[in-house]
DNA sequence: ATCTGACCCTGTCTGC
DNA sequence: TGCAGACAGGGTCAGA
């Protein structure tokens, strides 16, 4: 489900309920996500939530007794509700807080997890991440060399959280169809002109799906329940055998990587 | 060092 | 209607 606009929506959807709550109620109700959330967890109790950040498809919640590291994986979601709430089949964990709200993480296959970190200990997983699309250090003059000697389809480093983070299988092929270019090509065959396109197009795509909430495919949901407006925006993401927008041509779908690939032959060189 | 494919798990949809 | 198989927004890891 997530990708960067996703995540940020849920982000922004959540900090103004959560920021400044406190914690008095840690509840697991299926420790077994993609890593297991550790049993430290309920040491959360009592802590107050400070802030709450994004890095990449990463939520981060400083508390004043450590950080908690939120991935969604595929289908994770989360919801904030009044104390009260009606259970859904796979939550897994819920934080009740002051307010009389619920922090809700629900997620049906489980990729992805919840961990705890302590306030100045390093979190390897924000690490070796890519520099955030949507900031002034994500630039064709910082792409263009790391893709020297790299002989991958330029999809693969798209969705690659070294090279770019947070663009995901549905924001990489409609950056890649909004420059024109090939999704299969190799990423050291890019000219400086067409990375400098490529890169426009990703911060333009992300941009513009955060503005609508993200992308509602089928179950994601913003925290409130409703649901992202980007899916009617979508050019060539799960349009195989449909007219491409520019040309008329059919869009094609290909497999990259183990995942489903949509453009147009016509118009991506 | 780099790349490809298998894998984690559940739900939904398609075609027989 | 039932069932098998394909497929799904992510990321890691082993092996080539």
């Amino acid at each position: 489900m997530p990708e960067l606009p996703e995540v940020e929506t849920v982000r922004a959807g959540i900090a103004p309920h959560i920021e400044g709550a406190t914690i008095r109620g840690v509840e697991v109700y299926h420790r077994q996500l993609r890593y297991p959330i550790p049993e430290a967890i309920e040491t959360l109790y009592n802590a107050t939530i400070e802030k709450v950040e994004r890095r990449a498809k990463y939520l981060i919640l400083t508390t004043t007794r450590g950080r908690v590291l939120i991935h969604l994986g595929m289908s994770g979601a989360i919801r904030i509700l009044p104390d009260d709430f009606e259970h859904k089949k796979h939550d897994h964990f819920v934080l009740r807080l002051s307010g009389n709200q619920a922090l809700i993480y629900n997620d049906p296959r489980r990729f992805g997890f919840i961990l705890l970190y302590g306030k100045d200990e390093s979190i390897p997983f924000l690490e070796k991440l890519a520099p955030e699309p949507l900031t002034d250090q994500f630039t064709a003059a910082y792409l263009h060399p790391k893709l020297k000697g790299r002989t991958r389809p330029i999809k693969s480093i798209l969705m690659d959280q070294a090279f770019v983070v947070g663009a995901g299988n549905i924001y990489a092929n409609e950056s890649l169809f909004m420059a024109g270019i090939d999704p299969q090509r190799p990423a050291n065959n890019l000219s400086l002109e067409e990375v400098e396109r490529l890169v426009q197009e990703v911060k333009k795509v992300l941009a513009r799906a955060i503005e609508q909430g993200g992308t509602t495919l089928k179950d994601f949901t913003t925290p409130d329940g409703s649901p992202g407006y980007f899916a009617q925006e979508l050019l060539v993401y799960g349009q195989k055998g449909q007219p491409c927008p520019l040309c008329g041509q059919e869009i094609e779908r290909i497999v990259i990587g183990n995942r489903a690939t949509y453009f147009c032959s016509q118009c991506q060189k």
